[in-house]
RNA sequence: GGGCCUGUAGCUCAACGGUCAGAGCAGGGCGCUCAUAACGCCUUGGUUGCAGGUUCGAAUCCUGCCGGGCCUACCA
């Protein structure tokens, strides 16, 4: 029995998420935190929302509720849409809680004691009339290259050509529109991660098995121009972790918070105490997990996101924790996802094109979503998603050869021979050999998973179905039983004791099914197979057992057309 | 502009220097009838984007070109 600390990317607060999203971090997270569960391990897996930043603040303002007050509802949101999805966080914390408001302050404070922070003057962008400064990317204005009128601060979408706000012709807040805009000097802090450079690299150099996606974009920031930048990493924003030095004040920084991208990855290990505070553990409980001198030596930390996260995971995180000087677990493994695409073009929370979790949820049960997400996660590449692939996939791969076998064991076994597992004879070369090639699988999808392969482990998960499905064709209960009634009740035995190591074996991608199975198969002994032909033999003959409802009704054309139809626009 | 990833059967992908380039779906044929007209078996189908090069041997390594995607540090 191994540790394993996983976490997966923190979802921005600010609206409900797309499928893209839940595939690049939350979705394979929890298929590695429930097989990994399933295996005996002690697992924990956290996530949480990120909340601060000027997107969460401008969020709240269109909905004219306080930004505290906006998070803490749309957490409960985003919270019972990963519940609905089946998302089996230990916790999912918030990154505005006041124990991330204390550790993000804590390192704050460490890295300064170890002189890599410096403060720097900067001139900023600042909107009288919405009273605040503004990010780069919020201010628009004429590109002086190309005079496209709505080019951003940071870049014009038009040319490319990447923009100092000042540059921009007849600039104006993307906020209000005001063009009442000064050029004020404030003061911010700035990690030191150049200083660092060197001591991050040879740690990513370390990783030698590490998706080439996550290292290849660690190592372009690393080497990139001068090499690692110094980051800001405080703002001049009203909703944030207040800037503090460890608990002292920090002069000359009242009224700034951090930046979000600071303290967003800290909340995973704030999330872990936000844990224990509730279950009323004591501090040691989540410092075990992240403290290599108070337990976690033992510890595999493994992080899931998105390929836009890689860089704030490689280096950022990394520089705050080795520049601490404290011994906080680092992570082990950064598993990375390309995008999932819609239909040709983006998923887009701003435009609304796509499907999102919400939505989802309305058309079908979540296993629908989780078997195709996950069987086409993006792992080499960015992957599409589209409807009719969608029907295809689901129908054929849950509905024929999972669903469809479960259905033909079950009524069979009850009309021949009622709801009790049936008794007499004894396996011959056939079910001997289906042991074999099952354990063969078996091998293969645990390596798969062991090694976070997911797409490789939904095809041998499928292939393990299969075998189900070829053993009953060849075996023919249906006409053994006309010769040989005890042959056909073992084989019909064996038939139901597959649907129970199926359920086991497919609890990681698709649980609600999988609690489904173990229901009507009525058991609740969902061990983890160690040895195949034991485990075949788990439900004894004379168990009693129900015939379930189809697990997967099929996805017809109809709806499929109406779904096409009503997500291809912008959201309702 | 720079960098990274990617281009393999109609579709989605595998094979990451070495037996005839594989699998699922779709297409064709046969079988079965327990089952959600489901399942099983067989089968058609590829000059591995293009052009060179390295090697005994290249989808795989190198160069160039063409196409797709992403990143480029104040959105997160």
């Amino acid at each position: 029995m191994a540790r394993h600390l996983i976490t997966s990317a923190l979802p921005y607060i600010n609206g409900i998420k797309h499928l893209g999203n839940l595939v690049g971090s939350q979705l394979p997270a929890d298929l590695y935190a429930r097989y990994l569960r399933a295996r005996g391990h002690e697992v924990m897996f956290i996530c949480a929302t990120d909340e601060h930043g000027t997107p969460a603040e401008l969020a709240a303002a269109k909905t004219g509720e306080a930004v505290a007050d906006y998070c803490k509802r749309m957490h409960a949101v985003q919270s019972e849409l990963a519940r609905g999805f089946g998302l089996s966080f230990d916790h999912y914390g918030r990154s505005s809680s006041p124990q991330n408001h204390a550790l993000t302050q804590h390192f704050a404070g460490k890295l300064a004691d170890n002189g890599l922070i410096r403060e720097v003057e900067e001139r900023q962008v600042y909107s009288i009339a919405d009273g605040r400064f503004l990010p780069d990317r919020y201010i628009e204005g004429t590109c002086p290259n190309c005079g496209y009128d709505k080019a951003r601060g940071d870049q014009c979408e038009n040319c490319t050509k990447q923009l100092d706000p000042t540059d921009l012709i007849d600039p104006r807040s993307a906020i209000s529109g005001s063009r009442d805009l000064e050029v004020r000097t404030t003061k911010h802090l700035y990690l030191r991660q150049s200083a660092l450079k060197d001591e991050i690299a040879a740690w990513i150099d370390s990783k030698s098995d590490w998706p080439i996606l996550t290292t290849s974009i660690a190592r372009k920031w690393l080497n990139d121009g001068d090499g690692l930048q110094d980051r800001g990493i405080t703002r001049d924003l009203d909703w944030g972790v207040p800037v503090k030095r460890g608990t002292e004040p920090w002069p000359g920084m009242e009224g700034k918070v951090f930046y979000v991208w600071f303290d967003a990855p800290i909340e995973y290990i704030a999330a872990t105490a936000e844990l224990a505070d509730k279950l009323g553990e004591p501090d040691a409980f989540w410092r075990r997990w992240w403290r290599l001198d108070e337990g976690a030596e033992d510890v595999t930390y493994t992080q899931f996101m998105g390929k836009d996260n890689v860089p704030f995971h490689t280096l950022s995180f990394p520089a705050t924790i080795i520049g601490s000087g404290e011994p906080w677990k680092m992570v082990d493994y950064i598993k990375s996802f390309n995008y999932l695409t819609y239909d040709g073009g983006q998923f887009s929370t701003s435009q609304g094109r796509g499907v999102f979790m919400d939505h989802a949820l309305e058309l079908l049960p979540a296993d629908y979503w989780r078997w195709w997400l996950l069987s086409h996660a993006p792992e080499s590449g960015d992957s599409e998603f589209t409807w009719e692939n969608f029907q295809t996939s689901v129908n054929k791969d849950l509905a024929d050869v999972l669903g469809n076998f479960v259905s033909r064991v079950t009524k069979f076994a009850r009309s021949k021979f009622g709801e009790t597992v049936p008794e007499g004879g004894d396996w011959g070369g056939r079910e001997r050999a289906l042991v074999a090639d099952l354990a063969e699988r078996l091998r293969a999808y645990e390596g798969f998973l062991d090694h976070r392969e997911v797409r490789k482990a939904a095809a041998e998960l499928r292939g393990i179905w299969v075998l189900g499905n070829e053993y009953l064709q060849a075996a023919a209960p249906w006409a053994t039983f006309k010769t040989d009634p005890h042959a056909a009740a073992m084989q019909t035995r064996l038939g139901l004791n597959l649907i129970r190591l199926y359920a086991i074996l497919s609890q990681p991608f698709v649980p609600f099914t999988s609690e489904a199975m173990l229901e009507a198969m009525q058991t609740g002994d969902r061990d983890w197979p160690a040895d195949i032909g034991a485990a075949l033999t788990i439900l004894p003959p004379g168990h009693a057992f129900t015939v379930p409802e189809v697990l997967f009704a099929k996805i017809t054309d109809e709806q499929r057309a109406e779904w096409e139809e009503r997500f291809k626009g912008v959201r309702s």
